[in-house]
DNA sequence: TTGAAAACTTGCCAAATGGCAAGAATTAAT
DNA sequence: ATTAATTCTTGCCATTTGGCAAGTTTTCAA
């Protein structure tokens, strides 16, 4: 009834809120397959976000300029998870940041008018949606106070031992950013924490 | 049938998710009032938010300290808002952060178990948690932007443009962190945007 | 009302971070 | 395979921000 291809996202689904294989079934129906290439945009800066994805495989970030016109990466997005703008999404307002893929990617989506035809249709489904916004809400912070509470150091040693995977696919410049540093200060950083290390 | 001084948050609910008056009266029926003085703790780091407040009146703030033990303001409280962990409140882990009063506070507030009581019994009242979930994501990735893409005087300007008052009830240290600085800091940033003020 | 505490400003100095540029290393494309 | 482009590291220097402390002002409490 469903098709094989779609067992990683319905393994997705039913771990985050687990439902009857009927109900999975005719929820998934609505998610279709899309690929991009490297370095493809999923979403730019200024349109509303119009497209809900579960990525299946692959790397993207999300990024935006800062005040001096550097580029910083405000997430990093790797296989089984939700790549989407939330606040644009649902708020129907216009995106801060652009979302680009750092590695061919395959993904299975379902748009805005959809997803809410599921939502009403499939009540059941809802309590899904609700568990996205608030992992991701507590991700959000999660993230802030990381950026208050711990080093620059802490940061990259917790991404590194956490997340080795992203060291292979996205550049040293855009994980600096994404821990909150220029790529030289990563650069030292990473001096720092290979002798600390060995010492250990 | 609904009590009087019930009128502020039944006027938030609605304005947020309008609904009938029946609606509303079972809703706002679970909501009991609570007051707090200046400078009592409404949340401590370590437990679980088991409350979600409504501020009727008063002004609050969020803090917790970072890698150098300095207080951070992490979030800033007026009337009419609901005062919330909704990280910890919602996934039911240890919050990592202080709430406090800043003024006396007059509030309405429905426990962890009421409120799932109230979205079981009255499933319209979840879209009114599904948008309050949503303009939070919102508004805590529209700060982490702004930490982003603009400098600590254009925060401090729109701050005291937007929400002036604030300024009346929040000492400038506790609004100094929230911007992003020290308070000495905010102190030279104050002088320089008097100093433009004057020549614009 | 008066004294104490907290908050705010300011100057001076130190430390941390970033900018820049050069060179090495890696990756991509023809 | 070769060349070009990008990425990464490193040294040097400039700038920014913070720490500290003193002095002033404001707030709070007895």
């Amino acid at each position: 009834m469903i098709p094989a291809e779609k067992a990683p996202i319905c393994e997705f689904i039913s771990k985050i809120y687990p439902m009857s294989q009927e109900q999975l079934a005719s929820v998934v129906e609505y998610f279709k397959p899309r690929e991009f290439q490297k370095n493809d945009f999923v979403l730019e800066e200024g349109r509303v976000c119009q497209i809900y994805y579960f990525m299946e495989e692959g790397f993207m970030r999300a990024y935006t300029y800062d005040h001096d016109g550097n580029e910083v990466t405000t997430a990093l997005y790797s296989s089984r998870q939700i790549v989407c703008d939330l606040s644009s999404f649902f708020k129907r307002i216009p995106a801060q940041e652009y979302i680009q893929t750092l590695t061919d990617c395959k993904l299975w989506y379902i748009t805005f008018e959809e997803l809410q035809h599921v939502f009403h249709a499939m009540p059941y489904f809802r309590e899904f949606g609700r568990m996205i916004l608030v992992n991701s809400y507590a991700q959000l912070k999660q993230r802030m106070l990381s950026m208050l509470q711990e080093t620059a150091e802490t940061r990259y040693a917790k991404l590194i031992e956490t997340n080795p995977m992203i060291f292979q696919k996205v550049p040293l410049k855009m994980i600096a950013s994404y821990i909150g540093v220029t790529d030289t200060s990563l650069s030292r950083i990473r001096k720092e924490y290979a002798k600390n290390r060995n010492n250990n």
